[in-house]
DNA sequence: GTCTATATAATGATAGAC
DNA sequence: GTCTATCATTATATAGAC
């Protein structure tokens, strides 16, 4: 209760649009940070603007040293996983699931932050000799992450049912257990025996 | 017009679910069925048994005979990819991508149903030397599925910019030219070096 | 800054005439 | 089957008192 009014209200809001989606009230949210409707739209102008306020918040802590330690996930376990381990980060994650799912500024915001942090480990595992070069770092960098955020994206979304509120931690130990081996069998051993196709697929576009 | 009127209500609902989401009224829908919104209410009880109906014509739709041939798509390009480019299936298209988004239980069959048919044409592939044998071909089939599905999802949902309609066929394209490449880059040669860390992940888990 | 009260608009759903 | 009219609810946003 030592935060002034306004932040109360935002945090309430991430809180809510993370667990029940973006179509919540300024209703629920006021009366969950403990004040009126009315003062909603006095400090924000609009349910937007509130909206507006909680991605650049969420932004904000992502972009954290703190929290910029733990996007750096393992391959396998994808990007959301280690931040779902962290118990204060349980309301961002959701938030950004949502945003993830609804798309918006926030939403490609975080995208490139995280391919670009991908990007970066990427290169630091070819250095290392862990991971074989690439024809071209940044399409990889990309195409792996948009890869693993989608699917754990897509996972999320059919688990979540009703307005149940989803166990981020479970769902993501569950993913990891059902995608991490043959993820690793691919990224071991690939999957076509025809070491041509690319070149073809070049040729051809 | 040869349609009856609940038909005709439907197949609106798809088209308008599909391009502005669910959030799209029973007015709206209505109107563009040209009927009265009490019509709505009267053939399908609620907004929720209209949503329900469009669901089950959906699914109906992916299961013909016609539609099945072009859901076996070529790795590189997606699930969607190939349905996309039939003009008529754009509605549903937009309507599967809105399911995914969203959740619910068509989101589960379509996936599972997509699942099974990869399963098959991977099989298939083992079978004619193109792809290599897996340790657990059902989790890969999944796997590679929810990639593919998941990134092409997240990839349409960051394209998808206020109420403006999204060119899936265009859309599809750019995304084809963006990650085929290092797909098949990863296809061919993997990514990792050490061909023991699937055991080593195996026996942690 | 914060509240209560209210204006305004849109929603899903229903009743009853035809 | 189909319409018009309306109800009940909910939503966002605003006005004005304190």
């Amino acid at each position: 209760m030592d935060l002034t009014a306004a932040a109360r209200i935002r945090d309430a809001a991430i809180e809510l649009f993370g667990e029940r989606g973006f179509q919540v009230g300024v209703r629920a949210i006021a009366a969950s940070a403990g004040v009126s409707a009315g003062l909603v739209n006095h400090h924000f102008g609009s349910k937007d603007g509130l909206r507006t306020v909680c991605d650049e918040r969420v932004l904000e802590l992502i972009r954290t040293e703190k929290t910029k330690a733990v996007t750096a996930p393992s391959l396998s376990n994808g990007v959301l996983a280690a931040m779902a381990d962290i118990e204060e980060y349980g309301p961002l994650v959701a938030y950004m699931v949502r945003s993830l799912q609804a798309g918006g500024p926030l939403a490609e915001s975080l995208v490139e932050h995280m391919v670009s942090d991908a990007e970066g480990w990427i290169e630091a595992g070819v250095a290392a000799g862990a991971i074989r070069p690439s024809r071209d770092p940044a399409a990889r960098a990309r195409y792996l992450m948009m890869n693993n955020l989608g699917s754990t994206l897509l996972y999320f979304t059919l688990r979540q049912q009703g307005g149940a509120k989803l166990d981020y931690r479970k769902a993501i130990r569950e993913l990891t257990e059902q995608l991490g081996p043959p993820a690793l069998e691919l990224y071991t051993q690939g999957l076509l025996t025809d070491p041509t196709i690319l070149d073809t697929f070049l040729k051809e576009h």
